[in-house]
DNA sequence: TGAAAACCAAGTAAAGAAGTTGGAAATTAT
DNA sequence: ATAATTTCCAACTTCTTTACTTGGTTTTCA
C-alpha cells in the first residue's frame, strides 16, 4: 500500500461521490472546483476508478459519476490501490529479493508496516466516512458553497477576482 | 511520517551499524557495498543523520561511523524523520488548512493514519531490531560475504565479472 | 608523507505527480 | 436536427523528488 497524493485525491473525490449518493450524477467539474483538484487530472483519476468497478460514468448533460457499488463495500485501501497502481512499499515489492535475490535487512519491516496500513485503510469504508460527525461537518459547509456557485453569485465574485489577480488555474 | 524509499535506506544503513556495533566504526563504503546502495548517496543520507545526533563520524583511516546513541534509544521513527524533513502526509501538514484555509474532506482520516504509523513505527528501535531472528540470519549471510571480499577473493571475482558484463555502478 | 576515510557542494538523470491541450464520442435539452 | 454538456481519450509539459555523479577539501592514522 503506497501512500501518496494521488490516493488522497482520489479517497477525497471518492468521498464527495458517496455524500451526493442518492441525488444526481456528480460532474467532475464539481468535484474539481470543490476540491481543487484540475479537472483533467481528475479525469484520468477516474479513468482508473472506472477500471477497477468503482465507479460508472454517465455521458451527456445531466451525465456525471455514480458508485458503481454500495458505499458500505468500497474500502479506503481498494481506492488507492485503484489509482496508484505500483502498489510497492518495499525494494522488492512483496517478494523477498530487494538484495541480490535475498531478503534485505529490513524486509521484514516494512512487509509488516504495509501489513498495519493496509489493514487500516482497508477496515474503513466510504459508507463510514459519510456518517462521520467532522466529514458531515466540512461536507455541509461545502453544499453551502456549492448552493452560492449554482445561483451564480458566488461565481461571478470569483471569475472577478481571478480577473483581478491574474487568471485561474 | 512520510514514507520513501529514501527512509528505508536510511533505516537499513542504520540497522547494519547496529550490527556491528562494538567493533570499528563501520565505513560507508562497507556499507554501499553490503546493502547496495551508492556511496555518495549514504554521505548525503548520512549528514543528516550527523545533523540529527543519531550518528557520529570518524575520519581518516580505520575512521567511519558510530551510533551516537544507545540503538535501544533510536527508534525507527526518528531515523526517517531525520532524513525526510518534509514528513507532511497530508496536503496541509499537520495544520488543517488544506482547502482554502479550511480542513478538506479526509482531513482526519490521514491525520489517524499518519498516527498509526507514526505509533508502529516509533515503537521499535534498532536494539529491538537487532535482536530479530531473521534480521540475524540476513546479517550473518551478509558478514559470510564481508569477509570473502576483505580476504580478497570475491572482489576478484566481482571486478572480473563487472569488466565482462561492462562496469560496475 | 601518503592513503583512507569523513566531509562538502554542485550538478545530472530518471521517475512520478500534477496539470495542460486538444480533441472524439455520447447523450440530453432546445 | 442542432447545440450544449458531459464523459472519454491521448499526448505532451512542468515541477518536484529521488537517486546518483563528479570533483573536490579536510582530518587522521600508519
Amino acid at each position: 500500500m503506497r501512500l501518496t497524493t494521488k490516493g488522497r485525491y482520489a479517497v477525497t473525490a471518492m468521498l464527495d461521490l458517496a455524500l451526493q449518493e442518492g441525488k444526481r450524477p456528480v460532474t467532475l467539474q464539481d468535484i474539481a472546483m470543490n476540491q481543487e483538484i484540475s479537472l483533467s487530472y481528475l479525469e484520468q483519476l477516474f479513468a482508473k476508478l472506472r477500471a477497477a468497478g468503482l465507479v460508472k460514468g454517465m455521458r451527456g448533460p445531466g451525465g456525471g459519476y455514480r458508485l458503481a457499488q454500495k458505499m458500505g463495500d468500497i474500502s479506503i485501501a481498494s481506492v488507492i490501490a485503484a489509482v496508484d497502481e505500483k502498489a510497492d512499499m518495499t525494494r522488492c515489492g512483496g517478494e523477498a529479493n530487494c538484495l541480490d535475490g535475498e531478503k534485505c535487512l529490513t524486509h521484514e519491516l516494512w512487509m509488516e508496516l504495509s501489513d498495519k496500513i493496509y489493514e487500516f485503510l482497508n477496515g474503513i469504508t466510504l459508507g463510514e466516512l459519510v456518517r462521520r460527525p467532522e466529514v458531515i461537518e466540512v461536507a455541509e459547509r461545502q453544499e453551502a458553497v456549492r448552493q452560492g456557485l449554482r445561483s451564480g453569485r458566488l461565481k461571478t465574485v470569483i471569475v472577478e477576482a481571478d480577473s483581478l489577480i491574474g487568471g485561474a488555474k
